[in-house]
DNA sequence: TAGATTGTTAATCGATTAACAATC
DNA sequence: TAGATTGTTAATCGATTAACAATC
C-alpha cells in the first residue's frame, strides 16, 4: 500500500460511489465483478477503478475480478466505516433536524449524541431521541462529553465562532453547511457541503444547456 | 470568450466561491481586489483565478485588478443567476422542509412554487406558503404548471421513478439529495449531492488525520 | 512616466487512460 | 491448459502554475 497521504481527493471521493454500487450488487447477491462492469455501473473507466483500487491493495484475483463482498468490507475500512463517530449538530432549525434524522440512518456507525441551539423554542425539544440544549452550555457539556465530529447547521454569521468553538472542545471533524468559508485549527478536518454553491453550478449548466 | 462547453467542470465550480467572497467585500465597501488578494481569500492560487475568469472575458483592468462589483455581477451573469427559476420539491420530510425554507433566502432567484408528498400526513400543510400536495397529482399539476428544477428528497428506492416522472414534465434540471445514482433524460440536468458520500470522506480524512 | 497588475503563452505537474506482462 | 482479468508501467491528456509582455 502507498503511503496514503500522497493519494488524491479525487481517489477518495471516489471510493464512497464505488462503495454504494457494491453495496447494491451484494443486495442482489452478486458474488464477484470485473473492473469492466463495474466501469459501466460507475461511469469510470475500468482502468482508472483498478489503478484507484490498487492504492490501497491489491484487492482483485487475475482471471476472477474481484469479491464483491469482499471489496465492500474493505472499502468501507479504507473510508474508517468499521468505527463509530459521535456526532454533535447545533443549529437546530430544519437543517439540523433533517441531519439528526438522517445521519444516524445511513450509517449505523455515525451517531448524533448531541444537539444544541440559541432559539429558547427549540431548546428542550426532543429529536430522534436526543434533547436540544442550549448553545451556552455547549462548551460545558461537549469538554465532558466529547464527540469526534461536529456538525453547523447554523447561518452564515455565527458559523466561524461555533467552528472555533468546537475545536477547542476537541472535535476531530467538522461537516459545515452554513454557505461561508471557515477556518479550523491544525488537524481538525473540515467537509463542507455548500448547497448555494450546488444550486448555483446546477443554474450554470441549466442556462448553458443546449449550446 | 471561448467555446463554454469546453470549460471544465473544476472551473464551474470555483465559480460560486469567488462570488461568494465578493460579495462579503461588496458588503465591506471594498472597490478593488487584485488576483493576488483574491488568491489569499480564496485559497486558489492568483494565476488560477485569472485563467478561470479569462474563460469568460477579460474582466479585469492592468495596473488596476478587477472591479469588486462589476466582477461580482459578471459572474452571476456567467451562472445564469440573473434569471429566475421555479423549483418543485418532491418528499416533503424534514430535508425538504429545509430546503423549502432555505433555497429562496438565499438567492430570490430561485423559487420552490409546488411540493408534493405521498405521505398524508404531510399532504395539506403548508411550508414557507406553499401548500404540499398530493404526490399522485403531480404529473397532472407539473404538465399544467411547469418548474425549471425538480428536487429529490425522497428515498432512494422512489429516486429513480420521480426522476423520470420529473424529466416527462419538462424540468430543465434534477437537484438529487436521495443517497443514490439516477439516471435522467438527455438535454435534463444532474446535480448530486450526496450527503453520505460527504460524511464517508470526512471519516476517512479523520481516521487518517496525522498519519 | 513608473508601478502595478492583468491577459496570455509556455512549462510543469498530476491525473487519467492505454497497454500488456503476470497470473489466477 | 486456455481464457480472463488483474496489477502495474508507460503514454497521453488536461489542469495548474510560472513567467512575462502588454497596458492601464
Amino acid at each position: 500500500m502507498k503511503d496514503t497521504s500522497k493519494i488524491s481527493t479525487a481517489v477518495i471521493r471516489r471510493l464512497p460511489r464505488y462503495r454504494r454500487i457494491l453495496k447494491e450488487l451484494k443486495d442482489k447477491d452478486i458474488e464477484r465483478i470485473s473492473s469492466n462492469e463495474l466501469s459501466k455501473l460507475t461511469g469510470f473507466t475500468a482502468s482508472q477503478i483498478r489503478q484507484d483500487l490498487n492504492n490501497f491493495g491489491g484487492f482483485g484475483q487475475q482471471g476472477y475480478g474481484y469479491n464483491v463482498d469482499s471489496l465492500y468490507n474493505q472499502i468501507g475500512s479504507i473510508l474508517g466505516l468499521d468505527k463509530e463517530y459521535k456526532m454533535a449538530i447545533v443549529g437546530c432549525g430544519n437543517l439540523g433536524q433533517a441531519i439528526a434524522n438522517y445521519a444516524s440512518y445511513y450509517r449505523a456507525g455515525f451517531k448524533v449524541v448531541s444537539m444544541f441551539d440559541v432559539n429558547p423554542k427549540l431548546i428542550g425539544i426532543i429529536i430522534n431521541g436526543i434533547e436540544i440544549m442550549d448553545y451556552e452550555d455547549m462548551e460545558d457539556y461537549l469538554k465532558a462529553n466529547p464527540v469526534d465530529i461536529g456538525i453547523i447547521c447554523t447561518n452564515k454569521s455565527s458559523a466561524q465562532e461555533v467552528a472555533t468553538k468546537l475545536c477547542d472542545c476537541g472535535v476531530k471533524g467538522i461537516w459545515n453547511f452554513a454557505p461561508t468559508d471557515i477556518v479550523v485549527k491544525e488537524n481538525v478536518v473540515l467537509e463542507n457541503v455548500h448547497l448555494s454553491d450546488s444550486l448555483n453550478t446546477l443554474a450554470y449548466y441549466i442556462s448553458n444547456s443546449g449550446k
